[in-house]
DNA sequence: AGATAATGCAACTATCTGATTGCGCAAATT
DNA sequence: AATTTGCGCAATCAGATAGTTGCATTATCT
């Protein structure tokens, strides 16, 4: 379990993927998380566990309880994949767009 | 190897990210894609497998040559993921704005 | 037609992953 | 002070995953 984590590792998993978007909206202590699911206390703990190892999750302890909440700066790492992603695939696209307009002139 | 293949679990890989970058660019036959990397070809291939059953990959044949090209559609899936949670948590600081708003009244 | 090149596919293996069980510790309740 | 509650941590286990090796298939080249 002591693997590097990743964020792209972290949400392949659609448990936790779900446990982000609870947390989304609002902070909440491990109990409260496990019951939304039907997995056991001890499952989501593990997931809250690798999702806080990455940098998703920040804790805050109030009392013997441990509110989660989601660190929205690393959210970013995904998203800014798939912005450079999209970035390459436009150009791809205005390229084609160059070549069709240069196809358009040889045909006159 | 059966197993449901989803478009996050896809992306978890960081080699298989990296194929999806390459072949953003232009498509290519596997042997070419598995010279970019340090692993082999069958590995390689695999991966592209994988990318292809989940549909982030298309196959086009050309002689005996198969390149494969991005199908960016399914990239959206996860897009949309992380726009559906960047809504919720704007959501929630339009909220906290609201409370600090109201708190500002309250000083008055 | 025979050799070579480009791939896919199947078997096998080491490692990783998700889930369960059991334990221990600190905070809250009685 | 004793009990309960909320939680983390370690061990264990079945199933999944990434990679290697070897072989079969089809297309191109000589």
């Amino acid at each position: 379990m002591e693997t590097r984590r990743d964020v792209f590792q972290a949400i392949a998993d659609p448990t936790r993927r779900a446990i982000l978007l609870l947390l989304a909206s609002q902070a909440m202590a491990p109990n409260a998380i496990a019951e939304e699911f039907h997995t056991s206390r001890q499952a989501v703990s593990k997931h809250i566990q690798i999702l806080t190892e990455c940098d998703l999750l920040k804790q805050e302890q109030r009392g013997r309880e441990i509110y989660y909440h989601i660190n929205g700066n690393k959210i970013q790492e995904v998203d800014q994949w798939i912005a450079q992603f999209k970035s390459i695939l436009e150009t791809q696209f205005n390229q084609l767009d160059k070549v069709l307009l240069s196809m358009k002139k040889q045909n006159k």
